[in-house]
DNA sequence: TATTTTATTTAAAACCATTCTAATCTACTT
DNA sequence: AAGTAGATTAGAATGGTTTTAAATAAAATA
């Protein structure tokens, strides 16, 4: 994505081009799927020869996150993870080296499932697999 | 549970009928499915007059977890659950008051899931279905 | 363009659930 | 009863994340 690209994005969006935003944009919307943690976008960062803060990353992170540029996964191991895929889907959860894989929502089918309890409304459903090395 | 009851439960699992793990069994197995964090066991304990500190409070759900008497829920919402419900199942995570609520095993079932990737080997599946007021 | 306004970035401090430390205490063994 | 291994504790440390408040940069206005 070209950095003209990369602000017509971000303004599509209501965010201002500034440098972090097209720097951390660029990294994270090039077509393919990534998860990222803010310290793994940190790292990245870095070795781009980049300079910004941690802060800034969590402030980014969050503002395309509100703007339904990601998705946050929190809960999955103790960090909160970033994923470029917003659609509807699950994760395998390798925890020998805490890499998440995306699972397609088409590759799961839950049935029987309880009522919902009154007054509530299901807002999402999501199934983590995890696994080990064996 | 009386007390009696209680020591050789903690026996039987290995574990020193201390005053401390005494108080927080008979609070935690009492035959009713129970979700605590260690903040509102803490609540609990104090409720019934009991002191106790609250490194012992994760000591101890920690050590039942190792024996078998509870199951670790990490990663839903910021806080670690434990479950006396230690059998497979999934949960409601009632977003507005950070609630959990069982699901059973039987009630969810998943057909389609992808091929587990090479060398590893599913540990567990988890699904968690979010609710919000509505 | 210069000026003003508003949003953004930042380093450092604060936060908060959880874990660690190391001193004290308690249950079990002999 | 004495010894020892295990348990408890207060308080400090940890680590991911958020907040603060001052400096900076982008947008709007003149």
């Amino acid at each position: 994505m070209t950095a003209s690209q990369t602000t017509d994005l971000l303004r599509q969006h209501g965010l201002r081009p500034t440098r972090q935003r097209i720097a951390l944009a660029s990294l994270l919307f090039d077509g393919h799927p990534r998860h990222v943690t803010a310290e793994s976008l940190k790292e990245q960062v870095k070795a781009s020869g980049i300079k910004l803060s941690l802060a800034t990353i969590y402030n980014t992170l969050h503002q395309f996150t509100a703007a339904g540029l990601l998705k946050e996964i929190k809960g999955i191991s103790d960090v909160t993870w970033f994923d470029t895929n917003i659609n509807s889907h699950h994760h395998f959860l390798d925890t020998s080296n805490n890499h998440l894989i995306d699972i397609p929502a088409s590759s799961i089918t839950i049935t029987n499932l309880p009522k919902t309890p009154a007054g509530k409304v299901i807002n999402g459903v999501e199934v983590i697999v995890r696994l080990t090395d064996g």
